[in-house]
DNA sequence: GCCATGCTTAAGCAGGCACTTGACTATTCG
DNA sequence: CGAATAGTCAAGTGCCTGCTTAAGCATGGC
């Protein structure tokens, strides 16, 4: 955890917040200001900041500032990230259990790969 | 955040630590002991414990202890609601960019829902 | 120019989270 | 029966997070 944190790693963890996600839904139905996103929010207008900036850090959404308000603004595609580490990560267990499942459909005599954990009832 | 955390709620947050992504991953090429799982990684075998502890609240492994050995699986559907999430969001927002190219394609006189923040100039 | 608006900055605080160590229990093996 | 192995439990530590309040600083409308 002393190492910096990785794209995926702010993504995830941007997430993970109850409040941000709440933000990124809003902010879902166009763009808006940040009073506009904090007003509905039960916390005050500096702590929505700070999951803003969050948020920014991890790329989900980007700012502009012109003249005194600054605009929120989604940035959706930074979706596509965490949706292809998923499908990545799911893709090759499946394969695993394809796998597995050849295995086990058609057993040849010597070709269990390591003595995998089995309950010995 | 004094809000009991939901389903999603945990589930990001535990794929939000590199640590947990790292067991997750490894994990991913068939179960494992919590000490096969503990032995890469850099730290104690009671700090593994409850990384493993939080993924199994996600429910994203399963654990189940015969003899004195705690044999750990990944549960891999449990991504799917982490993806069913993703994409259901974005296939909102993406309607709504579509409405919103129709409407710039074909502007009807007065179909404009709200004075949308566009940048001048 | 003046006041309201819309943020920004700084400081501080409570609780959570990622660890650690040390002691303990339960199982297997020789 | 020991002794090694596999995991558990409890307590404690330090940092990170999610807030707060208070003050400051631009911008815009009158």
């Amino acid at each position: 955890m002393l190492n910096q944190p990785t794209d995926i790693d702010r993504l995830l963890h941007a997430l993970g917040d109850p409040t941000r996600r709440r933000i990124v839904e809003q902010l879902g139905s166009g763009p808006a200001s940040v009073t506009a996103i904090a007003t509905p929010l039960p916390m005050s207008l500096p702590a929505v900041v700070q999951h803003l900036q969050v948020l920014e850090r991890a790329g989900l959404v980007s700012t502009r500032k012109v003249g005194r308000v600054r605009t929120c603004r989604l940035e959706a595609e930074r979706l596509d990230t965490v949706e292809a580490w998923i499908s990545a990560r799911r893709q090759a267990w499946e394969r695993r259990l394809d796998r597995l499942g050849e295995v086990l459909a058609d057993p040849p005599p010597d070709s269990r790969p390591e003595p995998q954990p089995e309950e010995p009832s």
